[in-house]
DNA sequence: CTGAAAGCGCTTACAG
DNA sequence: CTGAAAGCGCTTACAG
């Protein structure tokens, strides 16, 4: 493998002019800069890594912190994120770390390892959890880290991610003007996350320009009794716009195997279903996750605005099916 | 952040001493280094990994190659490699950098790259397809690598899966003796993978064992009306083996809305799917990915054997539903 | 059983 | 515009 010395050596430069011309340090002539470059690409020179990450006391990498509790169907979506992370990264010459693990401890560890150890100083993390631990540890350690998913109220650092109240008129506007939904609900998880608020209260804002009344169900996680019963005292429901595409599938089918000849229409969101699962009344919102991605690595290297404001990226969600 | 000089330093001790102190070097009394690592530890030294690749050539990372075209389904299965992939990388100081793009180019920069800057010398590889670049690549480089799913016949690597063949009779005779079917069909996908091939050598070696004649569909990727054909012309069927979960599922759906009435079971492979979008009808087996990334992992780390025979691990699967 | 020294391949403050 | 030198934090061959 041809180091910089060995470039130094052919050309009869010295070691720090090769370095700097390969760097396009200004102070260097566009002549012998141009010269370097095309010599070290003659002799196949590719800078190593780990002793350019020893000097400058920084890795070149980005640690990506995959969530604890996650949902299979969920998996999905990260690696639509991974896909766009990555693409963004190498075209930076930076590489992409994964923490990923079973515990809270775990992951802590692992990333508390990748900022100690291996000199990682910036981080992605696929979620955006209240008082999660490692955001706490982010927050505290000299690092830069971008969240997908913005923080919840009171909190605040760079985040990605969707216009949420938009996508929850858009769903719930679908359901009233292109399938005639005449009593559409809000169905959502328990767990109350940021992103359902923001889609639950763009439901509310479309519907309260109607004379119809807001219909919101929490759907529970394991029970379906209380689905059911949900249903039954229900059975007017033509509609549902649903937190994410899980929890609108499974009122879905709950719904279909109680009222079989009865047609509902349902808006969930993620796009993260195989088109052989799901029948024209499912519609899902692609959240274009390989973008989010990209956008979270663009705001983690863009420079400091200086401005007190918090740095983020709204991405547009789009219509499938 | 303490160094090993800075240890050596406190302690009276040379550098030598203390890094082989650490690396547990038998040149140094057992006394020593007892000494060393726990004043290491009082010290909250941190072994600095860029220094110590650049030492020693070689980064403590392995390289993670996500395959190129995959349906989002599979997502769910990476995933759960990696989660054992990372567990058992953790435990022994490395860290899991990922390789995944669009296009083969892509990918093969990205490796490339892993290799020559990076110093990355192990990788696992999520797939294992015939000519691929990649494999192509790190067949020829001084590193070692592991894929998930055996390679095709002739080929010759080391590599983690499933007795598919052992899944495929698995899931025939759960058909004939659980579910009393008459008429089990085996449905494949147009591309011939080498998992298919063995889970339909099991489910033709169950046939054979009855009075039964196997029959075996392969379901196209976008046209269904082949498939609508193929349901219709047998609509004795009442059982199906399928290549995967989506692939099960696709026939599954097809069958109910032609014959909304008759029964037809399942069995699919990957558990890919939430428990809300299937039925009793419907059985997954698991083929336990965390556990597969485990393996490769230490697949990767096994000291040669000198035998000739190749190196692979067997992981058991389990039904599900 | 321990140490002094060289070296891994870079970057950069200092000097000219 | 270019160079000599120090240094990043480790490991290890060589010496005792």
């Amino acid at each position: 493998m041809a180091t910089i010395r060995d470039i130094a050596k052919k050309m009869g430069l010295s070691v720090s002019t090769v370095s700097r011309a390969l760097n396009d340090n200004q102070r260097i002539s566009i002549r012998t800069r141009k010269r370097v470059k095309r010599i070290a690409s003659e002799m196949g020179y590719q800078p190593n890594y780990n002793a350019r990450n020893l000097t400058n006391r920084e890795a070149n990498a980005v640690g990506v912190v995959f969530p604890v509790n996650n949902r299979v169907i969920d998996n999905i979506f990260y690696v639509g994120l991974l896909r766009g992370i990555n693409e963004e990264l190498t075209s930076r010459n930076y590489v992409l770390s994964v923490a990923i693990g079973n515990s809270t401890e775990q992951v802590l560890e692992n990333v508390k390892s990748m900022i100690t150890r291996a000199q990682i100083k910036r981080f992605i993390l696929l979620y955006s959890h209240i008082n999660d631990p490692v955001i706490e540890l982010l927050r505290h350690q000299p690092v830069d880290f971008v969240t997908v998913g913005k923080p919840a109220a009171g909190q605040k650092w760079p985040y990605v991610d969707n216009n949420n109240v938009k996508a929850g008129a858009d769903g719930t506007r679908l359901l009233l003007n292109n399938y005639h939904a005449e009593h559409p609900i809000f169905a959502e998880s328990p767990n109350g996350w940021p992103y359902e608020l923001d889609r639950r209260e763009g439901y509310l804002r479309e519907i309260s320009q109607t004379d119809r009344k807001p219909v919101i169900f929490s759907v529970p996680d394991q029970d379906n009794t209380a689905l059911d019963q949900f249903i039954k005292d229900h059975p007017q429901i033509d509609g549902v716009v649903a937190t994410d595409d899980y929890t609108g599938l499974k009122l879905y089918r709950r719904f279909k195997t109680l009222y079989p000849n009865k047609e509902i229409n349902v808006v969930g969101y993620n796009n993260s279903l195989p088109n052989e699962l799901i029948d024209q009344h499912f519609h899902s919102v692609d959240l274009h996750p390989a973008e989010m991605g990209q956008a979270a690595v663009q705001l983690l290297f863009e420079k400091e605005t200086g401005s007190a404001r918090v740095k983020h990226t709204i991405v547009a969600h789009s219509f499938f099916n």
